[in-house]
DNA sequence: TTTTTTTATACCTCTATTGGGGAAAACCTG
DNA sequence: CAGGTTTTCCCCAATAGAGGTATAAAAAAA
């Protein structure tokens, strides 16, 4: 289970180090793909292969549901951790998501999100005032 | 059942102690997260996770769900208490509460709720005053 | 008052993070 | 196809910071 949010920085060689605790649940190889809201989707090999499975299930027929596994199929890359727990971001999903100097590492139980810095601060701000009351939200959940 | 409430001081390492009554309900890994009225909640690792599958369980597919999930599940963190009982609040969520030096630990029966001391004095203050109003509507729901 | 438990601080060890160097592989170009 | 250039990968090192431990002081209990 991946929770948290942890801040790093990429280097001057695109290498970008994953939280230790991530490590063992992601093994040493994983998927990094294009996610929703200009971030990047990091999955354990054995998640993308089930989720994978479903996109391609998805029928032809709708538009955007095409598009939808267009986006997260077709940019996905293997990536091997290094010796460090670091990984390697391509320049193409590297611009897909903005990703400057400063980048949030964050467990969202079953996958890991990768946002830079700025991106991600501010679509907090914005969903915070957005989602409203909490505890409404959670009593729909029966907690 | 946790129950009373407790001041402790957080080090400079961001290091904060849980009342020794707490300990044995709490185990050894326990989930922090941003709580509401800015305080934190603390949960024992079960009864957290049975909150975090429903949370991912909404899916991808709506825009504020994703929002919603992304705040409850990057905004919480895995604490392992250490031989002293001592947790760690990560920076993100000392700042969230707004904790200086000084913590109330407080137990709510089914969780832990650590507050700074002096937003909980004003909390206390501020819902002291308005205790007569609330007892009346207790009484409509029949306590 | 004595004993025991607990809190807080100081210190020490170890791990994590970030950087760089160099080898190998891939790519482009002439 | 050969030479040169760029990119990727693997190894290593230094520093800083985190995590663990011990001790002394304080509080609580007997």
């Amino acid at each position: 289970m991946f929770l948290g949010e942890y801040t790093y920085s990429i280097d001057e060689k695109k290498r970008l180090a994953i939280p230790p605790k991530f490590r063992p649940t992601l093994g040493s190889r994983s998927v990094l793909t294009r996610g929703l809201d200009r971030c990047l989707f990091l999955y354990p090999l054995k998640e993308w292969e089930q989720l994978a499975a479903k996109l391609s299930g998805l029928g032809l027929a709708q538009a955007d549901a095409r598009g939808f596994a267009r986006l997260m199929l077709a940019g996905a890359m293997e990536t091997n951790t290094d010796a460090m727990g670091r990984i390697l971001v391509p320049d193409y999903l590297k611009e897909y998501a903005g990703l400057e100097k400063k980048v949030v590492v964050a467990g969202l139980y079953d996958r890991v999100e990768i946002w830079d810095e700025k991106t991600w601060s501010e679509y907090k701000e914005k969903t915070e005032s957005e989602v409203g009351d909490i505890a409404e939200r959670l009593k729909e959940l029966g907690v």
